[in-house]
DNA sequence: ATAATTGCAAAAGCTTTGCATGGCC
DNA sequence: GGCCATGCAAAGCTTTTGCAATTAT
């Protein structure tokens, strides 16, 4: 059960204990979470490490790929460990960020702009921020 | 020419120079300009206007629905006047960030998620994220 | 008149940076 | 051993806040 130093060495990064931590910070806390609740949760168990550590940490993973960075309006920076292409419900309420996968809206939006294309643009990716209120029920 | 004044007194707000100034940057520059933008080019008019006074009175308009924020990963919060149903076109280079308005995609995604119910979420807007370049011809 | 708005400056986030120390390969 | 990553603390930037003075209605 070596998985995450396996994931920091196949993109090419040394394997240390604070990449450990927040590796393991964002695949366990699951719901993109800021740079402080991270913070937050690695200090639970690896209380000196230090801020500045994580965002560089998190800065290095993004740049890798391995992770991506998600805002929007009033929010601070959030983390993404999903790669997958995939849409985001934003709850105008909470903050709340879930993900929204569904291969036939991408498809739907792909031959939509295949067929429709944007002078002077080249698409590289097209985001979906579905806004709205979760509904308890 | 009165139309600016006329636009503040209609959304209950009361007429000063400094909102005046703000509002007339806003249509003036056109293109989702920052904080930053909007003071400098006010200043050149208005040189005493007060920082505090710029983000106090884009937050008022904001509040009364005259103006929206926009904003991605890595950038500052932007403002755009236009509050038609409209995306956003980012290019990734140069963070630009231009308007798309397309009827048909609205149509498209509208009766997408009318028949593709997502549980326990009320959607109240969807919006674009079209990611890519602009290309210089 | 009076309630709202402004200017000012300080403070509050969040995030980045520089540099000496320490740790991985 | 050499280079890269870390800790620490300071600084950077954008944005917000408090309050006294001013202004619009």
């Amino acid at each position: 059960m070596d998985k995450i130093q396996d994931i920091l060495s196949a993109n090419g990064l040394k394997v240390t204990p604070q990449r450990i931590a927040v590796l393991d910070a964002l695949m366990k806390i699951q719901k993109h979470p800021s740079a402080d609740l991270i913070i937050e949760y690695i200090k639970k168990n690896h209380p000196n490490i230090a801020i500045g550590t994580v965002y560089k940490t998190l800065e290095t993973f993004v740049e890798k790929g391995m992770v991506k960075k998600v805002k929007t309006e009033q929010d601070v920076m959030r983390y993404d460990t999903i790669m997958e292409k995939h849409h985001h419900l934003y709850c105008a309420e909470s903050n709340r960020i879930e993900d929204y996968y569904d291969e036939e809206l991408n498809q739907l939006l792909e031959i939509y702009f295949k067929k429709k294309e944007i002078d002077n643009f080249r698409i590289e990716d097209i985001k979906l921020q579905i806004v709205g209120t979760f509904i308890n029920k």
